[in-house]
DNA sequence: GCCACGAGCTGTAACCGTCC
DNA sequence: GGACGGTTACAGCTCGTGGC
């Protein structure tokens, strides 16, 4: 592509990826779009219409790119100035596996002396001829920029302008980022993550699913306890041997599921591998005791079955047929097909996919699995509705939610109010729903962020299996997105029996990991509850009996409502007010929110505009006049509120009165 | 096949700052 | 004070992941 195009042209692609970069330094090999920096960069843009007074002084860089870059940190996140983002490099890979590969010499920095980064070092593909595939990238991925005072967007510089950029001896120090603008959100739990990966770095780790080191492995095998003084380490079936038996070598020459190394100082120091294909199938069987597996299609036995169960915390999933034809056998032995899901839309001549019905519910403790199977037309059953509605007890799973969503459709005379219940409230209060449903990823992310890397997405049970369990958990389609509505065969049996009874081991694996490293888990912080409660907006009555539409804010913890049609203040510039009359200060909320002062100002200013300076306190319009200084562009444009404020609170007011109208 | 969710990318309105 | 152009924030889209 020419140097116009936002692809950078092959031959300087090919410098990048034939630099020996340094793991400190990130661009490597591209693989994705995006561009991803670990260090502020200055960005020195010398294009025609570049603004002649520059931002930020900068250190000399190479003289003939249209753009300089360095990893100098920037002075201040006031200070830098960036184009808007842009996309960068483009590859037919898919953005989310896209890894900066490391180079050989990456390997002569090792992860534990990259201060304040969490990242596990990536992936080594020495004498690798087929990368693997079954990675989960959550357990590959680098993580996105640190933590750093820097606005939103850090070096994404002009796609145009860095293709034809020479990567200069500065240009390495950086590394790759998304250019994605890294949200407050993501900033706080890259703190977050800085943290925790500090305190985590302290400690001595043996997760118990991944390999054990050989001083702690013998201590270990077979003699885990878990809170309840129950023995779990025999439990681990005899497979697990096979993978303790396995050679420091013998790992590391595999590839697919990472795990990275602690040594005894606590240092991560290297990873390894295995292979996912090496790692035995999960199977309930394999634990001890075993569990007893009880199917049933009755109300009345789902119902002493589900009262069997103990604890608090229990596996959770369900199954349903995805829409679709399916055979069906008739009682006379002959096969009839059936369409399941469908439905007939006149608009596109054909028929429309959906969802069966649930079909299966599985509930399971330690040493039951009730599987209860609802078929076409079974209600369910009264124990499970309790089970669901409680919030003291916690239902595990991965994508729960979507569990709990799936119910609420299928079942909502179960779980919504009737509509008697609606009040003339502008928001309709749900007291029922379904409480305490345990997204078990969201839970592997916080009792080991650093294994899971950063983002929230969710995390597959099949891979939460491999990491947690050492066992492949086995998810093939013929099971999986077979027909759940007819009574099930040993092998569907199996698969549900298999996908809940996992549940609930994984969680045992992470709280024993918490457990052994002194974190306190509060569970409360990773549910799911699905209640339904979505406000239901009412139009006021105006006096004339008309409905007229108002809006009501929540700024602080007050409450405001707008008159009709007043349009209501942005999102940030709410936001901004809203942490002010908390108490923030405003140099702190640009900070935060990655935006300039003046910008916070404007927002605070405007939302005010439109609100009212009378929504303010007395202290917090004095806070106001003293924290924005007179010779700002926020008072030029919002001269209405500087006059009430200058009146209020300038002992000068009346001699400067004219002045203020001059602003 | 569907659904839900999150991450990354992109267009654009709003904002900021300078010039006349 | 208006015009203008660069900068910033945000909404909406696409795509990939997970679930069945």
């Amino acid at each position: 592509m020419s140097s116009d195009g936002i692809i950078p042209s092959k031959k300087s692609k090919g410098i990048l990826e034939d630099l020996n970069l340094d793991l400190e330094v990130g661009i490597g090999k591209w693989e994705g779009k995006a561009v991803f920096t670990k260090e502020p960069l200055y960005i020195r843009s010398i294009r025609p219409n570049a603004p002649k007074t520059p931002k930020t002084s900068q250190p000399s860089g190479s003289s003939t790119s249209p753009i300089s870059i360095s990893s100098t940190p920037s002075p201040s996140p006031q200070t830098l100035s960036r184009p808007r983002a842009v996309p960068h490099f483009t590859s037919p890979l898919p953005r989310t596996t896209a890894i900066p590969t490391a180079t050989p010499s990456s390997s002569k920095t090792p992860f534990s002396s990259r201060r304040g980064t969490t990242e596990p070092p990536p992936t080594q593909t020495f004498g690798i001829t087929q990368p693997p595939k079954p990675i989960h990238p959550f357990f590959n991925r680098t993580r996105t920029a640190p933590p750093t005072s820097q606005p939103r967007y850090t070096a994404h510089y002009s796609s145009t302008e860095a293709s034809s950029t020479q990567p200069s001896q500065e240009s390495q120090t950086t590394s790759a980022s998304s250019s994605r603008a890294p949200s407050t959100l993501d900033h706080n739990r890259d703190r977050e993550l800085d943290l925790l990966a500090e305190e985590v770095g302290k400690l001595h780790f043996d997760y118990g699913y991944g390999r054990v080191p050989a001083s702690s492995a013998s201590q270990n095998k077979n003699n885990t306890i878990n809170s309840s003084g129950q023995r779990t380490g025999d439990a681990h079936d005899k497979s697990k041997s096979k993978i303790e038996e396995t050679t420091p070598s013998d790992v590391e020459s595999s590839t697919g599921v990472s795990f990275r190394q602690i040594s005894s100082n606590g240092k991560l120091q290297s990873k390894s591998t295995v292979i996912p294909s090496q790692l035995p199938m999960f199977h309930y069987d394999q634990y001890s005791p075993k569990p007893q597996i009880a199917y049933t299609s009755s109300t009345d036995e789902a119902n002493d079955l589900l009262g069997c169960l103990k604890g608090d915390v229990l596996g959770f999933d369900l199954e349903w047929p995805p829409g679709g034809k399916y055979k069906v056998t008739q009682p006379d032995g002959s096969v009839k097909t059936v369409r399941i899901g469908m439905t007939w839309s006149k608009e596109k001549g054909g028929y429309v996919f959906g969802q069966g019905r649930t079909a299966l519910m599985q509930f399971c403790d330690e040493r039951l699995v009730v599987l209860v199977h609802l078929g076409e037309k079974m209600d369910i059953p009264s124990k499970a509705i309790e089970i669901l509605r409680s919030p003291k007890i916690y239902k595990l799973g991965v994508q729960v939610r979507g569990d709990g969503q799936k119910l609420l459709r299928d079942f909502p005379q179960h779980f919504t109010p009737s509509t008697s219940a609606c009040s003339s409230s502008e928001t309709i209060p749900y007291e029922v729903g379904i409480k305490g449903l345990l997204e078990l990823s969201y839970l592997a992310r916080g009792v080991d962020p650093i294994g899971t890397g950063p983002g929230s997405t969710l995390i597959g049970l099949a891979a939460l299996s491999q990491r947690y369990l050492r066992k492949q958990l086995d998810k093939s389609n013929d099971v999986r997105k077979g027909n759940w509505v007819e009574v099930l065969d040993q092998k569907q049996k199996d698969y549900a029996a298999n996908d809940v009874y996992a549940s609930l081991q994984i969680y045992k694996s992470l709280r024993r990991m918490a457990q052994e490293n002194n974190f306190e888990v509060n569970l409360d912080r990773y549910l799911s509850n699905v209640d339904g409660s979505v406000p239901i907006p009412r139009p006021a009555t105006g006096d004339n009996g008309e409905a007229v539409m108002r809006t009501e804010l929540e700024i602080g913890e007050r409450i405001i409502t707008l008159g009709e049609g007043v349009k209501p203040p942005s999102p940030a510039q709410l936001g901004a007010l809203s942490d002010f009359v908390k108490g923030t200060r405003i140099d702190k909320i640009a900070t935060n929110k990655g935006i300039k002062v003046a910008t916070a100002e404007g927002y605070i200013c405007s939302a005010l505009q439109v609100v009212g300076a009378d929504f303010l306190t007395d202290e917090e319009r004095r806070r106001l006049w003293e924290e924005i200084p007179r010779d700002t562009y926020t008072w030029k444009r919002n001269r209405e509120l500087y006059n009430v404020l200058k009146k209020e609170f300038d002992s000068e007011a009346g001699s400067e009165s004219e002045t203020a109208n001059d602003v």
